[in-house]
DNA sequence: TAACCAAATGAAACCCGTTACATTTTAACG
DNA sequence: CGTTAAAATGTAACGGGTTTCATTTGGTTA
């Protein structure tokens, strides 16, 4: 590999004049910008930027942690900020971390070693040790979707319990009364948070909020498949069902076709994200849409500005959510109102 | 941020002692050793490892160039490789290309200005300049999925001709003597190989090859839903679907139910991929199942290979697939069969 | 105790840009 | 033409590790 040593000597001219007709031409003369050129494309040189990057001090690379990159709905989010970052001159390292505590804590000691200069977190989870504690100072790091409430971090997120309540409302005014739940992971806010929306909708509605009618999930096609069979087998069984996110309520509808069940005849099913498979199924699924992309633009830039000393409070940013009716929802079965 | 030479003096011993007791605890005194831990702690010392990096000319980073993140299969072959990469101390570099040239362009040059030291490439397409060229040199790169025909690369893929000919063959089993054919962007030499597989199939059981049940797609979901919409709408009717992915048939899936078809019995769909939804769509999904995640592991484990300077030569490395039959794939209805 | 070798340690070069500071060249003006 | 400021260019330090080579220390043996 060829140095800017090289092409000074080639040129003529010193190593630093070399540096500036590259980075300020303006400050060299026009003559010995063209000889620099010159030898720049005779001896082929290429800057090592690993090179700058250490002189700098800033590595321009962010660390992304992502729980399940297979998952559409993060991947939605990654695809975001990487374009984010792109447009900014940074890249993203990516970390499939599979929720583990020691492969985060792993790639988050890539911040502390100097070969990244912030991490974007989408679990409600500090991966830092306790040594990244600056009193006063925030870390260098954005959380996306989930929100931590025990560090003061910037965050995009939106109104997840507002949202869980749209929906429950949906299916309330559409005549459902007894509605099921199909959960996500106990160990995540957003579960709790939808939730606590669900509950919302129905207090409001003077319904009430019945215990058996909630089921454990974990956001994947088959956890929706497992808590639909049982609610098939259930007694009193609901006449509507509101999922945690979509593939949850993909795995259950198709649970409920296969048992010879109509959608939204016979049962209403509603899910959460609006992935794009959503709009592909039969019925089409009604769902809350969330702009994951725009969470993953926001969050990059976001911690770009907070790198760059442009932000020193931790903003809270809230997205809008959407609530998109299709056919997978409809009236309640007058048996079951009655 | 604290550096070595904080360590040294701390430690009252030089920063080669330091860094040796630190590498090589062998090479140093037990004494000496205990010092430099101490001193280590004492003063919070994370090394630069931009240094290191800078130092060794290795930067253990590996670009990945997908087209689209967002893509379902994609997504797998990406967890593969972060895996992989992890598992061999080093990190995936994500580069969310659209398929644009030039953006594929600006990250293959992260490897030029050594900021990588290798990338994955999962389309048929050389990112890199003709500056790389050295005659009789591999580029630092791997091939993954599709192959480039042009360039002497390793590659890890599987036999897409043999799979759509195994798919088309099962159709034809079931009693299809009209089998249509929703393709993939023309771009791509997976469609090609792909519709020669089906081409194969269809010469050796004596059917012939009609051009007019070949329709366009891009391998999205919505392709997929038009492709259908014009196969609705033909005189004459294939009695089968054979999509050159699983999104693809889940949205022309979609399109037939929605028509009041019923599948299988009206009409058969056969996908490739065998993406997670597929087993959860309503039939399941008659697929090709592809090992995404050893797609991904094996690129990179390749790439490290070929860094190290432990292969010189280029391996074709091709993966196994499956026929994976279930219940969106049946008998050839009477009427057309006779 | 002298001689010798191995183990332990230290000094300094090195990687490759950027940049502060020093020096030289150029241009302008009296 | 001489003076002076501005523009252009050069020199060398710097960043933080690793590593080579030299030196010192320690222990062993005659």
């Amino acid at each position: 590999m060829s140095n800017i040593r090289q092409v000074a000597t080639m040129a003529g001219v010193s190593v630093a004049t070399v540096s500036r007709a590259l980075q300020q031409p303006e400050r060299v003369s026009p003559k010995t910008r063209t000889k620099v050129m010159l030898a720049v494309n005779e001896v082929g040189y290429k800057p090592n930027l690993m090179a700058v990057k250490f002189r700098s001090g800033k590595t321009h690379n962010l660390v992304a942690l992502v729980p399940t990159v297979a998952n559409v709905f993060f991947a939605r989010v990654i695809s975001g900020m990487q374009i984010a970052a792109a447009q900014r001159g940074y890249a993203i390292l990516l970390a499939n971390t599979l929720g583990d505590e020691s492969i985060e804590a792993n790639y988050a000691k890539m911040v502390q070693t100097s070969q990244a200069d912030g991490l974007i977190q989408l679990r409600a989870h500090n991966p830092f040790d306790s040594s990244m504690n600056k009193p006063g100072e925030l870390l260098p790091m954005v959380n996306v979707c989930e929100v931590m409430s025990d560090i003061n971090c910037p965050v995009v997120t939106l109104d997840n319990r507002a949202a869980a309540k749209a929906m429950t409302l949906h299916l309330i005014e559409q005549g459902h009364s007894r509605i099921a739940l199909i959960k996500g992971p106990q160990s995540s806010p957003l579960t709790r948070e939808r939730l606590a929306g669900y509950r919302d909708a129905l207090t409001d509605a003077g319904l009430t909020f019945d215990e058996s009618l909630l089921y454990p999930g974990d956001f994947t096609l088959q956890s929706g498949h497992n808590a639909a069979s049982k609610i098939l087998a259930s007694k009193n069984r609901p006449s509507a069902v509101f999922c945690e996110n979509d593939e949850t309520a993909i795995g259950a509808m198709q649970c409920f076709k296969q048992a010879g069940l109509s959608i939204p005849r016979d049962i209403s099913i509603a899910g959460f994200d609006d992935i794009s498979f959503s709009a592909f199924c039969d019925p089409p699924l009604t769902t809350i849409a969330q702009p994951a992309e725009e969470f993953g633009q926001s969050a990059v830039s976001l911690l770009i500005d907070l790198l760059e000393g442009k932000i020193t409070k931790a903003p809270k940013v809230i997205m809008p959510f959407e609530l998109i009716v299709r056919g997978s929802t409809g009236p309640a079965p007058k048996s079951t109102v009655a």
